[in-house]
DNA sequence: TCGATGGCTGCGAACGTTTGCATCGTAACC
DNA sequence: GGTTACGATGCAAACGTTCGCAGCCATCGA
């Protein structure tokens, strides 16, 4: 392994130089710059990064915790921060919590230590996890707590973007098929809903249960959802609305002749399913390289500091295809 | 942040009785080691990994180099990866290269100095990747070079086992929709197919050409299918295989009567699709854990040792769903 | 010509841990 | 009872880097 002792003998400098030469390099004169610059390409010299962060105190290492990364949705936001991260010359550890509240804490505590802060990504045990990383900066993804700093995909205006397409297509009584208990995008949901309702004045939302976010949860909603006599479903996801048409075939009715499907997300299974489902596209890419950004900027600020709470909001798109159409002509439907 | 030193203080012993009753508790007397354990315990010491490393040599982290985080083939193999490095106490750094050999490269030789191995995910960059890389460990996955230790899906017996299940249905004449030209799997899949073939001898199998992993490369390779005048395909895999019963139906043929699909991998979009698929599954995520498994070995090991090559084939399974059938014009096989 | 100034550079301590070696005390053995 | 041997513990060096401090030299002003 090559050193920085190993770059200062063939620069001819003392290692302090070279420590210098490269990470604050106005802080060294040009010719010694570039000599050292050009010994430490030539012996490929790298920093090692644990001497370095023991000394400065930064490990130069974030760390991604999400419940799921085989989940599409937690892979892309994944995908997203990693390339951020490396744009920053950051090393990024991913932990998978296995959607289960004590790993989540566990392996915040234990992250904590190691990284120089962690993004949170819709943590099911938020409140003790934050308490276990001590000082340690962090960012929420799709969640909220007071004093700290989150990104999330403003649900608000997609709720209404969808609840307005499913208006002008002439539905007045539109169900949504929730998800997990916990879970604070399905909170935010449902109150964008309920204001969108309220502000279109003429729809009719149906909240319904909590149910899991897999195709399943779909298929358990289904029957309850033609039950409400509702004409059109919002699903907490894309697999629950994939879920949602299973079943309704199965029981004979025809999306979306029958009931228009608008899904959440635009995993790409949704382009993929018979209909392709109309859906809400948030660029979660986006929100894993904002949430690093956030992440890096709390990094740099002074300890006291803390940073200012807030919420950013990243926008969603409305993808129509072809699970939403008109309402039969009879209106509502008949069971 | 609590150091060895305050837990020394508690405890009433040296930082070297700290450092081995936690480390090798065997080497201090059972009292000592008590009184230690408590003392670390109520103090929540979290041992510094950026110093023991430093001094250990060793930084108590792997790294894991994918192409495409977002593919949930990578994504399953990143959350196994990761599981196992979480039980056995190691932190996990997971790069996307997105499908870039350049990155791949330098993310290759960022990560090597900070980790203790490498996993290195059907690399597009294998030579200058390893050369990267120095003396530090590596398990490759999907893919295998002289001398160095892999984990790989074995496609020679899920082809074997593709072709028997179509042979049986009474299929002679079978199309392989194959994957990027420079595809380890691709390429192993040929042979293996070539193999069965030969095997059962009265199947014949026709194989096209470099198409794109994805929808797109299934659309492109419908036609050429159908013109080969086979009853059977089987695709690189799963999205792939989604392309050709789309276009398949497009052009007014019926998956499973007019042509039987088999896709590869299981991807979640198998059984989504309509007709569900029959593909060949590999458990993606044991794949991730043994090749973990792998690395933790060679790290363990004297580093002069190199540890032998080995090529470990994680076994297929067939998944028969509805895609695959008898083909129209000949009833179960009678030769 | 001399002192002051300031830009570059080198020295050495420190970060928190591991580990080879020395030390101490005690038990075992003759 | 004296010697040996060994188990348990402490001391201090080292890992590779960063950074405060000090020293050096040249330039500049008086």
């Amino acid at each position: 392994m090559v050193t920085v002792h190993d770059v200062a003998r063939a620069a001819g400098v003392s290692i302090s130089t070279v420590s210098r030469a490269l990470a604050s390099p106005e802080r060294v004169a040009a010719p010694t710059r570039e000599r050292v610059t050009a010994a430490a390409r030539e012996l490929g010299y790298r920093p090692n990064r644990a001497a370095s962060g023991l000394r400065a105190g930064r490990t130069g290492a974030l760390g991604l915790v999400v419940p799921d990364l085989a989940n599409p949705y937690f892979a892309a936001v994944a995908k997203g921060a990693q390339a951020r991260a490396r744009e920053r010359g950051l090393g990024l550890f991913v932990v998978d919590t296995e959607e289960d509240p004590r790993l989540e804490v566990e392996s915040v505590s234990g992250l904590a230590p190691q990284t120089d802060g962690l993004v949170l990504c819709s943590p099911r045990a938020v409140d003790r996890s934050v308490e276990a990383l001590g000082r340690r900066p962090v960012v929420l993804v799709n969640h909220h707590v007071a004093g700290l700093t989150s990104v999330v995909v403003d649900h608000a205006t997609g709720m209404l973007r969808a609840l307005e397409h499913l208006r002008a297509l002439g539905h007045r009584r539109v169900a949504y098929v929730g998800g997990p208990e916990r879970s604070w995008s399905d909170a935010r949901r449902r109150e964008g809903l309920a204001a969108a309702a309220e502000r279109l004045d003429d729809v009719e939302v149906v909240e319904l249960g909590a149910f899991r976010p897999q195709v399943s949860g779909g298929r358990a909603a289904a029957d309850l959802v033609v039950a409400t006599g509702a004409t059109a479903v919002v699903a907490f996801n894309d697999l629950v609305a994939v879920g949602l048409v299973e079943r309704l075939r199965a029981r004979g009715l025809d999306v979306p002749a029958d009931l228009s499907v608008v899904g959440c997300d635009d995993a790409y299974v949704a382009e993929l399913v018979t209909p392709p489902l109309t859906t809400l596209r948030s660029d979660l890419a986006d929100v894993g390289r904002v949430a690093v950004d956030r992440l890096s900027a709390l990094v740099g600020a002074p300890p006291a500091a803390g940073g200012p709470e807030t919420e950013e909001a990243r926008a969603v798109e409305l993808v129509v295809r072809s699970s939403t159409a008109p309402p039969r002509s009879t209106g509502p439907s008949s069971p």
